[in-house]
DNA sequence: AAAATATACTTTGATAATCAAACATTATCA
DNA sequence: TGATAATGTTTGATTATCAAAGTATATTTT
């Protein structure tokens, strides 16, 4: 891999396979009655459990101004939950509700459903290969 | 990968590098003096050449509503100019200006970076094999 | 302990991003 | 020719976002 255009190549593909998974995040979105920064927050919560805004909105890579928003609309459609702690009372922690759960579960289906599609075009060493390569590359780079 | 529980973790590594990956992208063009969609359409235009406002608006995974604003906004920053063809009137062609063929090298630059980094933390085998599987993904899912 | 500094979060004010639907123009089909 | 389809723009509304200023609480320094 160290052949310059195996990089320019790989590269391509990389930037092909985010720009196609973020329109199909849109379009399963869409499907739904959230809007698109409130299903990422509902994903984040789901899959990370209860975190602070801070944590929430490093998760979501936006500031912690537009993640109050986020909860705020989340919080008034009842998918999310502040509580606020006794250890310090500056912290808000978020929560799903049972509604949140219950949306996050749907829209993970659908993940879920991508996988399997991806896998089902992938010879079984190759889906394992996938996992540890994204792995380590989410360990180490990012 | 037939195991329920690979393609759980898979599903959660691919939404983490996802989810990384286009926190790095908005950072990497917030350091530029292009906005998110600008530079999105110029990536598209840089790497797949000059195109109509709707194989544009395709690859960019917005509408042609959406995307008749952003090439607005280029074409007066000098980024791209809109070209009427012959053929069929109602078309117009975007392409990069010098400008924004510039631009566009210059962000490239960045995503080859990245690239090559993913790239030395994995033996040359799996790098050669990830490329083969995105490009396998993205020709038979998306 | 008081003052200074840092942290977690919200608010504000502005701009960018987006959609759906209506519109204008040009092509194609029957 | 007349009807239908396709390409792109405009409109009106909503959502998403940031930077910077503000509020409240914790921590550190003197």
């Amino acid at each position: 891999m160290n052949h310059i255009n195996h990089i320019e190549e790989l590269t391509d593909e990389l930037i092909l396979f985010f720009n196609s998974f973020s329109s199909w995040e849109n379009s399963v979105i869409r499907s739904s009655d959230l809007s698109v920064s409130e299903a990422h927050a509902i994903e984040a919560l789901g899959q990370h459990g209860t975190m602070n805004m801070k944590s929430l909105a490093g998760k979501l890579g936006v500031t912690t101004g537009t993640t109050t928003v986020t909860v705020d609309r989340l919080e008034s459609k009842k998918y999310a939950r502040r509580t606020s702690t006794k250890k310090d009372r500056r912290v808000n922690l978020i929560s799903l509700t049972e509604k949140g759960e219950k949306a996050f579960a749907e829209h993970h289906r659908f993940h879920l459903d991508l996988t399997e599609q991806m896998c089902a075009c992938l010879s079984k060493e190759e889906a394992m290969q996938l996992l540890e390569t994204i792995k380590k590359i989410n360990r180490e780079i990012f």
